[in-house]
DNA sequence: CCTACCGATCGGTAGG
DNA sequence: CCTACCGATCGGTAGG
């Protein structure tokens, strides 16, 4: 429990700190990725030189595995949250992606690096990802399931699709012109094929 | 001119080679990425030291962006043929995403790593992947305009939406279920909305 | 194509 | 949190 519980802890001194050093790191790995992002790099953010990080966490691999669970963590709350209030199916599914968006469009949030790049993590780090994030699609899997589709669509595809939808669009993502959560309404008036 | 032609040369010895290690090079970095890919990981594919590539190639970010202008001048050159027997509007899109989806998800295929992890790569190679791929989309920011799309669907988002669902298909594609044409068409009658 | 090497950088640690 | 360092690995080169 509280594994990956980023904002509290018993030493509220110590915590304030990691979690500051959690956030910077989240920000760059999201912009330079796993490999393009050194520990040195974090340290130089956090204006301490980078074997001291090592007081706060266990080593780079722990880090990236750590922002990585926390990131689905929050997304999936905020996601149980929207879908709660909703009956319709594809009102549920609007809202969840909503709410998927927001998090994954979110400048500078802890919450950016839900990523795709897991080509260039090491082995041991690939496998608790995808772990992760096989638990995490169940939420789209359910959902999917009680959508009134026509039969000549494959679901598994859908679902696929409309998550790497979700996933990669902070890839082409620029804010100013449309919200997150009108992005996400595009997207479902595509996928609701009405 | 012929500055990404990968088939042939004007020494054909040379270039045998040099083909073998091109698509060496390309299906490592599709799989590792490019931080993830060392010049001596692919020298020991070649059978030869990470050294002795540099007779063949001027340096890893040349390569890289070779081998990037190659899969897209490879996918452009395959969309066109597949449009140009097609007439209606939709049937154009339908015959362009199954092209480039047969050439993205082709395995061990010189032309895989179209890629998105753009993150992890140096500034002055990004700016290069970036420019070729924006004339890339040219070809699909012409196929939606011609789409007769009810008005509150937002053509920029759409495309980026269409091209992003292309793009990371390799992510999640198990090959064995369905082809690369079924997928396509799976992605034509969701966004066909009918 | 190899030997032999370069300067740089990496993740991580000991000891204070 | 720093100093000082480790072994490993990186892209790349000279010279043959």
């Amino acid at each position: 429990m509280k594994k990956y519980d980023l904002a509290s802890g018993a030493n509220d001194e110590g915590s304030g700190r990691r979690r500051q050093i959690l956030e910077i790191a989240a920000q760059l790995f999201a912009k330079k990725g796993y490999r393009g992002t050194s520990m040195r790099d974090i340290g130089e953010q956090a204006g301490v030189l980078g074997g001291s990080l090592y007081h706060h966490i266990k080593s780079k691999d722990a880090l990236f595995v750590e922002l990585h669970n926390a990131a689905l963590d929050a997304a999936e709350n905020s996601i149980a949250h929207a879908v709660r209030v909703q009956d319709e199916p594809w009102a549920r599914l609007a809202a969840a992606c909503a709410a998927l968006l927001e998090i994954q469009l979110a400048p500078d949030s802890l919450t950016m690096p839900m990523m795709n790049d897991f080509r260039e993590v090491p082995d041991a780090v690939r496998e608790q990802l995808i772990a992760r994030r096989d638990r995490f699609e169940e939420i789209f899997r359910s959902l999917v399931t009680s959508l009134p589709l026509p039969p000549h669509i494959d679901r598994s595809i859908y679902r696929n699709l409309l998550l790497s939808q979700l996933n990669s669009a902070s890839d082409w993502y620029r804010d100013g012109r449309l919200s997150p959560s009108e992005i996400a309404a595009q997207i479902v008036a595509i996928f609701r094929r009405e």
